[in-house]
DNA sequence: TCCATGCGCGGCC
DNA sequence: GGCCGCGCAGTGG
């Protein structure tokens, strides 16, 4: 049964080690993917792990880059990101306006940002010059 | 360097 | 609808 919002007793500013920990925990169930949800239901969690250069972490806004199109070794997008599953999650996600947990990596783990929102959602080119889709999340007040 | 682990989707009853 | 297998992933020992 996938949960949207809190889980269990963890709150923002909890960090935990790994994603092993993480997915054990419920917060974020994929130990790799950083896109937790489906097509149909929509996203229920998020990670931010320093891996998509078109990712921007601010005050009041988060930009997630979405799935796909990116080398592992560079980290820099090479070809254009696709409309597939965990993409279609995520504009599901604005659709419903259902909370998304956002877990960030850390110096000591991976940190709980609390929920945010999906407010909006585009594909255009990003750093590399590849289309990419980008997500924009607000905190959930 | 290698590979485990969790899960969403699609195919098939 | 339920089960099974496949492929894959914002890790990590």
């Amino acid at each position: 049964m996938r949960i949207f919002g809190h889980v269990s007793y963890y709150r923002p500013g909890d960090v935990l080690a790994s994603r092993l920990e993480l997915s054990r925990a419920g917060l974020h169930r994929p130990t790799r993917a950083g896109i937790s949800g489906s097509a149909q239901e929509g996203a229920d969690s998020i990670v931010l792990a320093d891996q998509y250069e078109d990712d921007v972490f601010g005050e009041d806004e988060i930009i997630y880059a979405g799935h796909g199109g990116r080398d592992p070794k560079t980290g820099h997008q090479t070809t254009d990101q696709d409309l597939n599953d965990r993409n279609r999650a995520l504009l599901r996600s604005q659709e419903t306006g259902q909370p998304v947990r956002v877990l960030r990596k850390a110096a000591d783990g991976y940190r709980y940002e609390g929920l945010y929102r999906v407010v909006g959602s585009s594909y255009e080119p990003g750093r590399s010059g590849f289309q990419v889709w980008l997500f924009r999340l607000v905190p959930v007040v």
